[in-house]
DNA sequence: CTAATAGTGTCTATTAGACAGTATGTT
DNA sequence: AACATACTGTCTAATAGACACTATTAG
């Protein structure tokens, strides 16, 4: 091997065309929350998990589901900037939680060619996605997750269109309760992204106890029986309310305005208070 | 564009060739515990953490130490497969706790050539490691970690060197803590990896008390004054025994085993007891 | 009035924090 | 004996869980 003399002197003569490369993506799981509508004047309507998809027009997929995303272009941008366009061609917002999810790097996930993909989990309200979206993204509710022993059934619903997958989940680490994750049933999803979906889902799942994650998916007003509408959705469980309320007591603050005509009494509208430190 | 008939169809005349495509490499946090000799024949020998680091022998950063590493390889392995592959050659293990951490991706990270790197953490019990280290492999202890407003600052020893280097976090999310992390001190340390380090030992940090990840550094037989120490040196901070004790209580089982030989009362001998499901 | 949700008071159970005390080895 | 750590008992403080109760609206 040539002995350079210094680091200089080795870049200039560095040639990286000789080493195998391959291409990356970053997808973005795009979350929120709707309501499902209600026909009796009493009911409040409940509260769902949404996430976007986007219909593939081109191979390979054709026709399939995925998550919105693209390849990164390595020469000018980061995984975060590239998660961060997208986003921004799908929503017209910029301003969106965005955090890294994990990794997916199956050889297979990818039939064209070995590729890496960086996930994402984007949180958003909904409502201020005033732009009408790219014609080929929908909104899909989550209608229902349930867990048989290591088996995961999804349900996504639009107005068109009923999803259904199943995730295995393989413990590959006590110590930790880390999984490994095996579609065993899926029709309609493109590449790995049902894992990604549960990943992303469960990420949100144990933030949302240790953290304020979840205000990002609520609108600038809501009412506590909203909150905590959610905070059941995500976690799949009834709260009790007088716990509730004291557990995020001090990062709401109540406000003059009351949400009224609902057939029952009317509640106060709150608002986010950001923790100073 | 041309239109294809099928999946087939596309997937045979699909050349990857006109994309631009990068590097990948996965680079490993190995961490451990060591005892801190002492030379008070009454006073328990104290536990520091330690991390291996491998003195680069050629451009770049040559003579600088780094995490252990390696460039994926895309036609033949997952970055999980290779991460492990270089932990087999570093410190001829297989069976090693080993997580994702987090994906490095800043464009200038790698003076070559645009290089993201899957960093992982691995924890082992040093005792284990009956073969010789590679020869440019070194552990270091955490002498310290501080942390000043947003500032961290690490020092590492060995017998030989002492390594320092400081990083800023900034709050990048609010609601739920995010930070980025910026380099602002570092002289021995080649590439971004003192950012996985910080990740890293917040990682450990973070799941200390919700898994039982710590098991994984401990040796099969340890004392719970042993345990409290290594707790105590991942959160940095003191904790009292009895509220100690309760909490692990039903992570551990206690053999006929006593240590003994100490300078005060012997103490007994547990074992890891995980959690049957 | 009724059904439905909003909101609160309070008791109990559980968990965490703190401290003091006893126990037992080596030199 | 002296020191250092091992280990436990118990009081108190804080938090979580449960339930019952009152409040208020549209129809």
């Amino acid at each position: 091997m040539k002995k350079y003399k210094n680091e200089k002197e080795f870049l200039e003569d560095y040639d990286d065309t000789k080493y195998d490369k391959l291409s990356m993506t970053s997808d973005i799981l795009l979350v929120s929350v709707s309501n499902k509508d209600n026909t009796n004047y009493r009911k409040t309507s409940k509260k769902m998990i949404s996430i976007l998809l986007v219909k593939r027009d081109e191979f390979p997929f054709k026709d399939k589901w995925c998550l919105p995303g693209g390849f990164l272009n390595p020469k000018k941008e980061t995984l975060d900037e590239c998660a961060k366009r997208i986003l921004k061609k799908e929503t017209n917002l910029s301003e969106i939680y965005l955090e890294q999810l994990y990794t997916f790097d199956d050889i297979e996930r990818d039939p064209r060619t070995r590729v890496v993909s960086t996930a994402y989990v984007a949180l958003v309200d909904k409502n201020k996605l005033t732009d009408k979206l790219n014609e080929n993204a929908l909104w899909f509710d989550i209608a229902e997750i349930s867990y048989q022993d290591n088996i995961v059934n999804f349900t996504l619903n639009n107005k068109q269109e009923t999803i259904k997958f199943s995730i295995k989940k393989n413990l590959i680490e006590k110590t930790t309760n880390q999984y490994s994750y095996s579609i065993i049933k899926n029709e309609s999803i493109a590449f790995d992204h049902p894992k990604v979906i549960l990943a992303g889902i469960e990420r949100i799942r144990n933030k949302i106890n240790y953290t304020d994650i979840v205000f990002n998916m609520m609108s600038e007003y809501f009412t506590l029986g909203e909150l905590q509408d959610v905070y059941e959705v995500i976690l799949g469980e009834k709260l009790l309310a007088p716990a509730f309320r004291r557990i995020i007591a001090n990062k709401v603050e109540k406000t003059d305005k009351m949400l009224t005509g609902k057939g029952h009494r009317p509640s106060v509208l709150y608002k986010y208070k950001s923790k100073s430190i």
